[in-house]
Order: C-alpha cells, then sequence, then structure tokens
DNA sequence: ATCGTATCTTCTGCCGACAATTAACAGTTT
DNA sequence: AAACTGTTAATTGTCGGCAGAAGATACGAT
C-alpha cells in the first residue's frame, strides 16, 4: 500500500505535470525510488491516477534538473551519481555557498544575525555533547538560513537543488560531511565574518567551510 | 518561411523531444522567439511534424532550464528576464567563473597555457586597434577555454546555460559588459594567477573580473 | 462612444489507442 | 551446460481527439 502522501487532488491552481513532478521527487529524495531505478510510466500513472502524458512531461522536467536520466526506448531511470559526479556538484554548491555568504555580508540583518548567533551557540552544545540527533538539523537550518538570507532567489534555488541531488550518492551517511567540532569551528568564523559585514572574508570562509566538508566526505569514501 | 534548419530527420539516436528541445531552444536563443512571446503549440507542432505531446515535453525540460514559464491553462511564454534576475544570473555566474579559475589554476597544461596567452595576446592588439569585432570572438574563446578546461563538466554546463539565458534579457547589447582595454587588463591578471599555478589568486581575479563585467553592465543600464 | 455582456473561436490539459522497440522466455543446437 | 535464435510479452514513442478554460469578437445597454 502506497501512504496517502501520493494524493495530489490540489491540483487547480499548479498544473497536474508540477504536482507529479513533485511527487515523484519525493519518491526519490525519500529513497522509495533508488539510484538506478526505472521509473515505470504505466504502473505510476496508474498510482497517481492519471494517464502517462502529464507523468511523461513531469520526468521530462526531471531529467532537465538532473535528477533523473531518460534513455531513448528504454525507460526513465534515477541517476546514479559517482564518485567525481559528487565531486563536481560539491564544488559547484562551494562557489555557490561562497556566493551566499559573499551577499549575506552585504545586506545582514539584525534578524538574521540573532538567528545564526543563536543556531552556533545551540550547536555549540550539541557539539559539546556529541549529539548528532540535534546537531545535524541545527547545521541544515545554519546553512538554509544563510542560503536563504542572500537574497538570491537563483542562488537559492540552485543551491538546494544539488543539496537533493547529493541524496542520489549511493554513500548517503557520507553526504554531511561530519566533524562536529571542527565544523562548528568553521561555522565561527564564518558567523564573525558577517557579522563583521565583510563580504570577501565572508566568501572565504564560507567557500573553505565546503570545501573543507568535501575533503571530509572524501577522506571517508576512499 | 522557415530555414531548413528546422529538419530533424536525424532522428533515430537521440529522441524526438530532445531534438525539439534543441530547436525550441535555437529559436529562443537566436531570438526568432523573443522574450514575452508565446510558444503556440499547434503552430509549432505543424511546423517541426510532430504531435503536441513530443514539443509538451521538451518545453518542461526547457521550463525546467529557466528558458520558459508554463502559465496553466494559458501556456508557453519565453521568459522574461527583469534587471534584477539578470543581477542574480551574474552573480551565480561569477562564482562559477571563479570556480572554474581555482580548478583550472589545479590542473594547467602547457597546451591550454599557450591557448590563453595567445587570445589575450591578440586581444591586446584589437584592443589597441579598438576593433570589437575582433575583440568579441577572442573574448568569448578566452572564456569557454577557461571554463571547458576546468574539468568540472556541470560547472562548464550550468555556466553555459546562463550565459544563453542572459540573451532573455531586453538589453541585449549590454550583455558583453563592454571595456576593451580595461577587460583586457584583468585577462592578464587572470592570466598570471593560471601561470603561477595559483588557486586561490586565479579564484579571486576570475571572480572580480565577472563582477566588474556586471558593475559595467549595471553603469550601462542605469 | 464606451462599457459591459454574451457568444464564438482558439488553444491548452488530459486521455486512450496504436505502432515500434526492447526485454523476457522458451526451444534448439553445439 | 552454454550460446544462439525465434517468439511472445511488456513498455515506450507518438498520435489524434475531446473537454474545458482563456481570449476574441460582436452585440446591446447606458
Amino acid at each position: 500500500m502506497h501512504s496517502d502522501h501520493d494524493d495530489l487532488s490540489i491540483i487547480r491552481t499548479v498544473s497536474l505535470t508540477s504536482a507529479l513532478e513533485r511527487q515523484l521527487e519525493r519518491l526519490i529524495v525519500e529513497g522509495e525510488l533508488g539510484p538506478g531505478d526505472r521509473l515505470n510510466e504505466i504502473q505510476l500513472a496508474t498510482r497517481f491516477g492519471t494517464s502517462r502524458g502529464p507523468l511523461r512531461e513531469a520526468t521530462r522536467s526531471l531529467e532537465a534538473k538532473g535528477f533523473v536520466e531518460v534513455i531513448r526506448n528504454r525507460g526513465v531511470f534515477v541517476r546514479q551519481l559517482s564518485i567525481s559526479d559528487a565531486i563536481e556538484i560539491y564544488d559547484v554548491r562551494t562557489a555557490l555557498f561562497a556566493l551566499a555568504g559573499k551577499l549575506l555580508a552585504e545586506r545582514m540583518s539584525t534578524g538574521i544575525e540573532h538567528m545564526l548567533v543563536e543556531l552556533v551557540e545551540k550547536m555549540e552544545i550539541a557539539s559539546r555533547d556529541a549529539d548528532l540527533d540535534a546537531y545535524y538539523p541545527l547545521n541544515l537550518k545554519f546553512h538554509d538560513t544563510i542560503v536563504g538570507g542572500a537574497g538570491n532567489e537563483l542562488m537559492a534555488q540552485e543551491y538546494l537543488r544539488y543539496v537533493k541531488k547529493m541524496h542520489l550518492f549511493r554513500q548517503k551517511s557520507l553526504i554531511q560531511g561530519g566533524g562536529l567540532e571542527v565544523s562548528n569551528e568553521e561555522h565561527k568564523e564564518m558567523l564573525e565574518a558577517l557579522l563583521a559585514r565583510d563580504p570577501i572574508r565572508a566568501r572565504d570562509t564560507h567557500w573553505q567551510h565546503v570545501e573543507n566538508a568535501k575533503q571530509r566526505m572524501l577522506s571517508a569514501v576512499t
């Protein structure tokens, strides 16, 4: 039995295609469809109660976004990322996150300031307690706050896309780029640059942060 | 009458959908379909001799790539970029190009080295002669060489996408981000960093270069 | 003359069906 | 038993058609 998430009756404002796209993306990101799996058109269309037309349109969009791969006459497959793919994505993410840091430093508001300070403090505590379950969502929110607060919608959108895309990498546990204390030390440096409203330093510390995360991931993989 | 570019009979290896997508992208980038224009499904399907199904799939892909906008029950429209859109794209391009510079500095080959040196020399001449027609393609090739030589396929692909996307900006003439001599001075600095195999300096000079181009564009627009 | 309204036309959204291709299977041969 | 080959089943690619929404047009009221 499928979960009731599969419902897409909310359609009337958004198109059926985009609703289907969201559903398929959910199936992929949540792991119901794993890397390499084929998206059976008939089966999925039946499951969501639509015809194959809109479903095919949705998969074409997902293909353009890099979540699936279409092979003519053979079908649509969830993309599999090699290590070198993961490196490429990480590097692009690095550049985008550096941009986020720079832009945020240029338009820092007290609201975001307080939020980031609080998050770093909480992460400090979680780090001391070695409480990964507490640390992980805080870390996520810290990055989201920076990316979302930078005021560049395109960058934020693309950044989010790449974060999602990393879930297609086989070694899921390694995505995080672990290292609690190390990571939060870097957060403090980033925060310092942001509080100082120093775009260049913010850009460089943010760049370094993701680059370090990449290195931690790589040393864990190899 | 349509040009004979419209032919897509080469299909047997690639899908009809992707061939259509390429054709539509061509129509947009070459300007036959300008910003704000509607893509009439029936008309385009007839023109390319297909049914509406594959055509719709192609437009969904173009939508995901940001070239067109789909409005439910109203149609597909070529995207119009506002100035703030252009700024966002420029900033993302800046970050990606900085990444290109860094990566290239890390894996610089003598082949690319010679190519870049030659291009800068030729641009120097064109700059002295104020020969914009000669300068423009050299400048383009200079940037392509850097982006293509960096060894990150994803970054190269995305960078190219954004360059194309800038064509949707109304003020086409301003895309270039002019300023011949100024621009080539920056090229020399970038080249220096690359020849020195200095990733950080390469990253920073490349970042600054696109950022300056953005500023030149903005001061020309406002 | 202008505005609002009703009608008609055009176009999109979605579906079901058929053709073409690929994958699965069984039978045969070596 | 493994490899090859012919046949069947499953799946994708493409098409044409119908319902419904948006847009255009014509008409009438003020």
